[in-house]
DNA sequence: TTATTTTTTGTAAACGCTTCCAAAATCACA
DNA sequence: TGTGATTTTGGAAGCGTTTACAAAAAATAA
């Protein structure tokens, strides 16, 4: 059944054994109209008992599409690329395209070292999840007119396609919700303040203060890292000033469940003694108790958007960039309560 | 700096530049050691400067390494197939071999066509995440000798290099852990029952109420398939019972999670009216309220074993198959009392 | 029928690399 | 200085495709 000693079968066998030549089998797996029906079909038989497999290094190196779009994402570590991707996921199953996903385990050098890899014909098109690092390679993929969209990258100032959400609107919101429960001590735990969506979150906090008259106090402001134990720290920080917050606004789900933790561990009660709002709406917000209050962002919605205007992008390589922003959303359940009288 | 028009430099435009011929930067890129340090060093400056990054599809095409390692899975919705690749990810960021993701929607034929593009060229090993279905092609994979790695495949009988987890074991000690809290009407939901773990969670539970004499009622067992809708239905059904069970055992915690919201909707109290157990020990089991107890699955660790079997493999190929089974373990947490006294 | 168009098929030349084998350069030693 | 051994380099062939372009076959028109 197998010609070749390693088991690969080649459009070569395969023509040989339909008696055509291995032309007319590539157009064949090319959907090419200038094929008689007969021969077709012939060509196809062969190929289901041969059991070929079209080899997609040869395709692409030879100048044909790759079929398949590449992810890049720095990490599978937290939820959120994980919803990303699965918006990803689910628009490209509607096509026939394959997805390869790229980790970069954050190292910058890996991850245009896979850039120029994947754009050199590997796939057809990229979507770039990288919320951290100035990816530097843009240009250079813009020159080449590499079709790309870059997903939940603040920055860069250049415009090349994107989608975001928006997140200085989402922390104004959450904040003013604050504001309006009588809350005027509002703690904020930043996230990794090399990130544009942590700034922007914080600016939104600020600005929201600013509008409604609250004071800005310096030490109600913690740096941290969008992780758990950064959450739970912020918190303790926060909890010991001589005037403690009545609120927590976390920069993300969850540093909020650190915060919880946090405030739990010191008996004091959510949301009776203390507010909590968290960022993100991850699927565990719901499900601890109290429910986190939260602003939603719409992280598999931005994976799918993403998609499509790379979809498009491929289609129409004329398309000019664009930047979406997507609209967070505040979604209030139980961990915020209007600040009690003492 | 690009010779051509695509932007794209080769190992030609190198070895014009550095006064070579490609044959010797080819034998650069491949750390050959018939070069002098004088060329090579040459050689190296001359690709840094002109941008050079080795062509993957022409490398592996031409019969070289891919340098990459190919990853299957049937999804990324579950937090539990990100937890494997997690490992997978953090062992493989030692070595320099990339790592290429592949989803398969479930797609049976996507499935082992996938493999068959892989095993092409594309990569150098594969790692198969593929819990539910009979994957066929293994006996491919095994006959032309391509190395690959099972993770959490139960079944085939096939004796091929595998990891997966002691399920049996596990849902016997939960059964078990539950019995000896004084319970005997133990609910249990179970996963999708053409995977081989979900039936060896069933069988695990079975056998624990064998092993203490507690009856074994049918009515108690439901057919769940892993997602949280499910165990919402299956407690639903459960707690509708004449005679409820006092505590529930859902094969995943995505399934207790729903169980849980079940319960609470019912005004009942988890855990002094009823005990609730999950299975896998996800992130968020430790979030909830009341902290899910459950049985770990070292999913993590399964990812990074498979790995470095994958990667042994690779090295060796002669090493004969070898099925591990990695110790699932009972964390007890909140969510289960004692039977209460009516 | 023959000439002309249209459809279908065959073939050579890439694509960018690895891997041989042979040629050239260098070295060691008499 | 020459000779053989060794190191280093060059270049051809091939990996499995696509994509021109040319050739052959079939269909149509005259």
């Amino acid at each position: 059944m197998n010609k070749n000693p390693n088991g690969k079968v080649t459009i070569i066998d395969v023509a040989a054994q339909a008696g055509v030549s291995f032309g007319t089998v590539s157009r064949v797996i090319n959907n090419d109209i200038h094929v008689k029906k007969e021969t077709r079909e012939r060509v196809l038989q062969t190929m289901e008992r041969l059991g070929f497999v079209v080899n997609r290094q040869a395709r692409s190196l030879a100048g044909g599409r790759s079929n398949s779009i590449g992810v890049l994402v720095p990490d599978l570590g937290t939820g959120y690329i994980g919803e990303i991707i699965r918006g990803i996921d689910a628009e490209l199953s509607l096509t026939n395209l394959d997805l390869i996903l790229y980790t970069t385990h954050r190292t910058a050098s890996k991850e245009s070292n896979y850039v120029a890899n994947l754009a050199t014909g590997m796939v057809d098109g990229l979507l770039l999840v990288l919320p951290r690092s100035p990816a530097d390679f843009i240009g250079n993929l813009t020159q080449r007119k590499f079709p790309f969209v870059l997903i939940d990258h603040q920055g860069t100032g250049r415009d090349c396609p994107a989608v975001g959400a928006t997140n200085w609107q989402g922390a104004f919101n959450a904040t003013e919700y604050l504001v309006k429960l009588g809350h005027t001590r509002i703690g904020f735990i930043t996230g990794s303040m090399d990130l544009g969506c942590a700034i922007d979150r914080l600016d939104g906090y600020r600005s929201a203060l600013r509008t409604h008259h609250v004071a800005e106090a310096p030490e109600l402001i913690f740096e941290g890292d969008f992780f758990q134990p950064d959450g739970y720290a912020g918190a303790s920080v926060l909890l010991d000033l001589p005037v403690p917050p009545t609120a927590i606004f976390a920069s993300n789900d969850v540093m909020a469940m650190g915060v919880m933790d946090a405030v739990r561990n010191r008996g004091l009660r959510i949301p009776d003694d203390i507010s909590i709002i968290g960022f993100d709406n991850i699927p565990q917000s719901e499900l601890v108790r109290p429910a986190l209050t939260t602003v939603s962002q719409p992280l598999e919605k931005m994976g799918r958007v993403a998609t499509q205007m790379l979809l498009d992008l491929l289609k129409n390589p004329k398309k000019v960039a664009e930047r979406i922003e997507l609209p967070t959303e505040l979604v209030a359940r139980e961990s915020c309560l209007p600040v009690q009288a003492l």
